[in-house]
RNA sequence: GCGCCUGUAGCUCAGUCGGAUAGAGCAACGGCCUUCUAAGCCGUGGGUCGGGGGUUCGAAUCCCUUCAGGCGUGCCA
């Protein structure tokens, strides 16, 4: 059982004792939600407020405290001090960390780990990268939030589905098929990827501003595209091939995944269900020529389904893929994983859905995060303020090279770990605060490898790796957990055995940076413990305790950065 | 106009379901490597928690109001 429960469990034993007939008092399990983390550690690892108990009591809190301590039995669990309005509660150290370390050492990396998911199903829309577009850094947030989400997770016993919902429909491949034929070469886009096809992309509209004209040859080649012509076809499944290739280049850097690549094309052949059945539910009304769902009812604007050219548009796509992501996988919750300026879009649809008498439609969150701009300004490609996310990766990695020429040029396999801790800076940087806050991209800060960063957290767990390389060349004797009753060790400790909970808050709240702050703190913690006490201590128990510590610091340090999406090398 | 979001140290941000003197990192300055990785550690300075009301024993946290900024607000996604 754990601490904190074992704790309510005595305090609810102290209350009952002294009111064993008063109603409406609190039980263990709320007791235990009532513990708090006192500001200062000389007061205590817990605290119980008594303020709580003092209407049902009829009694000033420090009375109360003063009563409860009196009446709290006596165990080996822990002590216990009134102080003002609160009864703190002081762990028996030595057990405390016995406990604490004893479960990590058994269950290693899947220390946290957890089967409350088996069974349940998970979709997260994330990326969802356009063709024929460069990956720039506005694309990161959604990636590597949708891709630790997805391993988070998996943690927890859930199966996960990620789609990268692609965005291939539209007039402008229409637009790009034609410039390509007028102007393109196959070898120039064979050789320039994707930056070629942009090329081609702006050559249009350039040459469209002469010769109006060129828009419907682009809305002609689109209609091909959608009448199943083979030549279209053939040009724009390669161009998706190319787009596909040059992006799993920066997929593969950051260890992003998908299970399924279904975009916008994908649904094209699923509309007509949507619109039937909204027809025929009487959901849909014309208005101004288009067809729409009427919300004024719930205080929104209408939802567009069709225009008034009769063609669909985004959200009957997006309505289209809830429905078929539902009868395909059957999910518990999808996620979407997108900025924030969708966020009236996703209201509108799955307020659609919920009027479809879908009742999955409480199920559909909109997993919305900040916008991204570039020192100061609105990310433009026309205007050059874009950063593309392989020039940025190449870049944290040259810089991860360059440090490890400078202080560990005996590193055996330098460019791997160049690659691990450049790329684990960008991510951890994408990943530390919460997520509806805006970034403003500074190269200096996404590129930092000192403080809080990706890189100090890789360090740390190089460093336990390095300590207990030395320690595996000597024999130690059973553990004397007495050795870590200082503070260092203890407030450790305490975030170690926090590391679960966390875990499943960032799960619930959609917040991985919840683990990356876990992380850290534990970090910080280690660090702090490691200057001033030596691991490899000459009293040969009180070595063996500090390096089961090591260990376990280790092993939830690994586990953290894996969750959010980052490799955590041994040595750097 | 209306809706959603944000506002905490010079900068970037944490802050548990309301709880004890509001915390980190960066930047600045000053220390610490003949002992386990100095990508580290320690110290110093720096705060009207946007403003004003209210609820409460207690408010950065809840309610109201106001200001500032961002985003959105029907045929792009």
């Amino acid at each position: 059982m754990e601490t904190t429960s074992r704790v309510a469990q005595l305090i609810e034993q102290a209350i009952l004792a002294g009111y064993p007939h008063l109603e409406g008092l609190p039980k263990a399990n709320e007791i235990e939600n009532m513990l708090e983390i006192p500001p200062n550690r000389e007061l205590g690892d817990y605290a119980f407020p008594c303020f709580k108990l003092s209407k049902a009591l009829r009694m000033g809190p420090p009375m109360i405290a003063a009563k409860l301590k009196d009446a709290m039995p006596e165990t080996d669990t822990c002590d216990v001090q009134a102080v003002g309005g609160y009864l703190n509660i002081f762990l028996n150290k030595a057990a405390f960390a016995k406990e604490t370390l004893e479960e990590i050492a058994q269950k290693g990396e899947a220390f946290g780990q957890g089967n409350e998911g088996k069974g349940k199903t998970i979709c997260l829309d994330y990326s969802s990268i356009n063709i024929a577009k460069r990956f720039h850094i506005g694309h990161l947030s959604t990636t590597m939030l949708g891709h630790s989400l997805k391993r988070i997770y998996d943690f927890l016993g859930y199966t996960t589905v990620g789609i990268n919902h692609l965005g291939d429909w539209g007039t402008q491949f229409g637009k790009m098929i034609y410039a390509y034929k007028r102007w393109g070469k196959k070898e120039d886009v064979e050789n320039g990827g994707v930056q070629a096809l942009v090329d081609l992309y702006v050559k249009f509209h350039e040459e469209a501003e002469k010769e109006p004209a060129l828009e419907d040859e682009g809305r002609a080649w689109f209609k091909k595209i959608e009448d199943g012509d083979e030549e279209a076809l053939l040009i724009f499944n390669w161009f998706k091939e190319l787009t596909l290739k040059d992006t799993k280049r920066v997929y593969d850097l950051l260890g992003v995944t998908f299970d399924s690549y279904a975009g916008e094309s994908f649904y094209q052949d699923k509309m007509d269900r949507v619109v039937d059945e909204l027809r025929e539910k009487d959901l849909l009304t014309l208005s101004q020529g288009a067809s729409i769902v009427d919300l004024e009812e719930y205080k929104m604007p209408p939802c567009l389904i069709l225009k008034k050219d009769g063609t669909t548009i985004y959200a009957t796509r997006d309505i289209a893929a809830a429905l078929y992501r539902y009868d395909t996988y059957h999910f518990d919750k999808c996620l979407y994983v997108v900025a924030y300026q969708q966020d009236l879009h996703f209201r509108q649809c799955f307020k659609v859905v919920e009027m479809m008498g879908y009742d999955f439609a409480k199920d559909l969150v909109h997993v919305a995060f900040g916008m991204v701009s570039f020192e100061g300004e609105t990310l433009s490609t026309r205007k050059g303020k874009i950063v593309y996310l392989e020039d940025l990766l190449d870049m944290a990695q040259k810089k991860a090279l360059q440090i490890i020429n400078e202080k560990s040029p005996n590193l055996e396999n330098k460019e791997e770990v160049a690659r691990q801790v450049g790329i684990g800076a960008v991510i951890y940087s994408d990943l530390s605060n919460s997520r509806i806050k805006d970034i403003d991209f500074w190269f200096d800060r996404a590129l930092n490898f000192d403080g809080e960063t990706g890189p100090y957290v890789q360090y740390t767990h190089a460093r336990c790796c390095s300590v207990l390389r030395k320690a595996k060349e000597i024999t130690l004797p059973q553990t004397d957990y007495s050795a870590l009753c200082d503070e260092e060790a203890q407030a450790l400790l305490h975030l170690l055995s926090r590391f679960p909970k966390v875990v499943r808050e960032a799960a619930n709240k959609y917040e991985p940076f919840m683990v990356t702050r876990a992380v850290t703190e534990i970090c910080q913690a280690y660090n702090k413990f490691y200057y001033e006490h030596r691991i490899l201590d000459d009293e040969p128990t009180t070595a063996a305790a500090r390096v089961l510590l090591t260990r376990a610091v280790k092993d939830v340090v690994k586990k953290g950065l894996y969750l959010i999406g980052m490799d955590a090398p041994e040595r750097m």
